[in-house]
DNA sequence: TCTAAAATCATGCTAAAGTATGAAGGAAAC
DNA sequence: GTTTCCTTCATACTTTAGCATGATTTTAGA
């Protein structure tokens, strides 16, 4: 996985090692052919310059590939669904994201902004794109308690809009 | 245009064979220039091993760098102030959040959607949390052409509302 | 060159979101 | 026992979003 994947992403390099490597015994061919020069000093001064460029690549990669490992988080992993119907094989991928494994509630957020439970509830079905009116349905209040909840919560996390509270508050650690 | 791009792509590769090419005649030339010379030898081979190494190095440098900087985006989030009074102790923590490093854009959902370019930048604007008429300052359009894009968003992504599409927008990797 | 898709804009309308204000019951804090 | 905060709900209003429809202009591909 992790060897395939350094291949890849070194791709260009190899296809360069590769190509110059061919392009020097195309070159030493050549030479033979033409017998002009003493092959053996060729030979090996072609073969130092091939090994140290090697070298100096291998080298780079080493002392830079550190850095990009420290970084990286991996967050998203995707999963293929692959539905098969009777004589005609129509294969659909749908391609989900799987929810961040890393996901820390930032409550110190929450109390520094002062969300309470219920904002907190209505910010999440906010979030996964519910109207106002459904909201309520699924807390059993009424639409106007909502209303006043969104309100509440966008004056707290300073937002004009839901769908900038949800930036937020997704950006904030605050929901998932 | 595929064959422009490839050279674009490759740019370094080329150059470094450009280089090399040159520092071989370069080599040659001084061969020719210090055959006489009894330590002409060691200081050949070292010089062309050094060289090599340094290009190998410059090499690997640049085609792996852009990747160290797609890796490590950082977005402010806020400032946080922990003022200590008795002692007049100032001292100021920022907070960041790491963008999701590993975010590779789903162009096959793109087209399986149908989305265009002009839809997917209003999608991505709406995901901020801009209105339709912000959306429409940002790219220098009407309102109207924006709700027809908002509109068009929408049924191209099965959805009722912003906050829906913005919501799958994410989980397919079309937009950040 | 012709054509289909993309991008633009408009109008009229309905639905939803958001603002402002007030009010009332309940729980925890002081 | 009063105060404070949370939660609930309401009314009235403004703004924004979204829908349907039609039309014009660009743009890019066959």
């Amino acid at each position: 996985m992790q060897k395939t994947g350094f291949l890849h992403k070194n791709k260009a390099i190899f296809i360069y090692g590769i190509s110059s490597a061919v392009l020097l015994l195309l070159l030493k061919w050549l030479e033979w052919r033409f017998m002009i020069v003493d092959h053996a000093m060729e030979i090996y001064i072609g073969a130092i310059a091939l090994i140290f460029t090697l070298l100096g690549i291998w080298l780079a990669l080493k002392l830079s590939t550190p850095k990009v490992n420290t970084v990286i988080v991996e967050k998203e992993v995707f999963v293929e669904k692959e539905i098969y119907l009777e004589k005609e094989i129509i294969v659909e991928k749908e391609i989900y994201i799987k929810e961040n494994p890393d996901f820390t509630l930032n409550e110190k957020e929450i109390e520094k902004l002062g969300l309470s439970k219920r904002e907190i509830e209505v910010l999440e079905l906010m979030s996964e794109g519910f109207s106002n009116q459904e909201i309520g349905e699924r807390l059993f209040v009424s639409l106007n308690t909502i209303k006043t909840h969104s309100g509440n919560i966008f004056v707290k996390l300073d937002v004009k809009r839901r769908t900038q509270a949800v930036e937020k508050a997704k950006r904030l650690s605050i929901i998932r």
